[in-house]
DNA sequence: TTTTTTATGTGATTTAATTCACTTTAATAA
DNA sequence: TTATTAAAGTGAATTAAATCACATAAAAAA
């Protein structure tokens, strides 16, 4: 393959792919075919092939893959062979609710810092030991604590006053759960999260096809 | 516009259209242009245009869309023109921070009733008002309540099981956050929100683009 | 060894989505 | 009333993505 250009879809598909191969390595299969491994994602075969093929070549011809191989190739093309540190922004209802949550870390991914506004959390610990940071404390706890990405959970007004001072502290890597279309310069890669984008999608496909 | 088969990516935009014509709205904006909307969006003019024709001709050539009429088309098309019941089912961590999230109603999406399958938790009142019920109730409450849709804030190893309740007590819109490729009839569409999915895609990004 | 089987890797094809570029229509100015 | 301007609507062209179908290579069987 020469200088292809990837589709994004194809990135977002190799995490689908991960997460039925470790469930696939948990249950000791060692070897696995695009065939079945497409049918347990839910995809086409092809599919799988090319979106490996955009990196590399991983299976053995009339083997299929290595389970634990490809889950390790595909860690590496993600950047995920090592652990990032996460800056939660904004520790309301949701933002605490994704701090305590377990999955992440498994995953490599690390809260390491939070922040708010509210005078009344600054400096409060939580349940996992996190004291809370002043959102103008950012730049300097980013820098001591390595932080690389940076999770806005706070109000829709407050969202690009927080992305603006994340991308001076450094940070290039942003999830955006507030409903506020953010600005952010090219070098900055910002994911959303809009769960009414996605009941909407949902209440459509229940007008259409008779509720 | 003859037979168009139309793509889910619009139906999505749809959604985006709403939120930045509502804003508009509050501004006290009129009318507005594809172009201006465009700008605003992040998208193509002619795709906005072209999402539209797809259900009919709302603009004024010349002048541009009133915002007014405009939303409220919009908002039919998606069948947001009332409101929406939602079971959320595991009321944890994650769930009760959706309960407890005030910007649902806004949208017309109305949390009507609780499950979880916790002893220690049923017929607990939440501070909204719902009392939890008991997952094996969902049927009975599902018709009380008119509920169309259902939230599956569950661990993922209960997220099947969770799902064929759901269907079986004719619930076919499904809203899944737990970390599992659930299965369910032609006649239920799911939609899948899963946040380490985004990370692994700034992750890539990251580590393409020089950390 | 040689043959058969199996499943990857990939160029070619098909399908889908997006964008262009032009036509149409309404409003405004001359 | 007529010309001009602005912007929607849309068929055509482009671009992107997904799928097909087969050549290729490894392993197993003969
Ligand atoms: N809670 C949910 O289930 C949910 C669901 C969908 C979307 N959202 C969105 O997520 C965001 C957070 O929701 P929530 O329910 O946690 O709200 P919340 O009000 O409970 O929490 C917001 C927090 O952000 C803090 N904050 C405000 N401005 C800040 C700033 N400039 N810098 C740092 N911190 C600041 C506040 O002090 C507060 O602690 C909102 O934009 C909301 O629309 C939430
Ligand atoms: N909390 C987060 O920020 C977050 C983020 C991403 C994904 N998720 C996913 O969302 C889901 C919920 O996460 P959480 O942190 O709220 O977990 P949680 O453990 O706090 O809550 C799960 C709840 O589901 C209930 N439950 C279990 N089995 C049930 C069943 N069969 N029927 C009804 N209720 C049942 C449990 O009693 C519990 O109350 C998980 O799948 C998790 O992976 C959560």
């Amino acid at each position: 393959m020469k200088f292809p250009k990837i589709p994004m879809a194809a990135i977002n598909r190799l995490s689908i792919y991960i997460r039925a191969l470790e469930e696939l390595e948990e249950q000791g299969t060692k070897v696995i075919s695009s065939e079945r491994l497409a049918k347990q994602c839910g995809v086409n075969p092809a599919q799988i092939r090319k979106d490996l093929a955009y990196f590399g070549e991983f299976g053995v011809r009339g083997v299929g893959y290595r389970i634990e191989d490809l889950i390790r190739e595909i860690k590496e093309i993600l950047g995920l062979d090592r652990t990032w540190n996460i800056a939660m922004i904004g520790v309301g209802n949701l933002g605490s609710a994704l701090i305590r949550h377990g999955n992440f870390i498994k995953h490599g991914y690390v809260f390491a810092a939070a922040f708010d506004i509210d005078p009344h959390k600054i400096g409060k610990r939580l349940p996992n030991g996190l004291v809370i940071h002043h959102i103008d404390d950012l730049e300097k706890v980013v820098k001591e604590c390595d932080i690389h990405i940076g999770v806005i959970a706070t109000p829709a007004s407050a969202a690009q006053s927080v992305a603006n001072q994340l991308i001076i502290a450094g940070v290039n890597g942003i999830l955006n759960f507030a409903p506020a279309q953010i600005q952010v310069p090219e070098c900055c890669h910002v994911e959303n999260v809009d769960f009414t984008i996605k009941l909407d999608s949902i209440a459509y496909h229940l007008s259409t096809t008779g509720t």
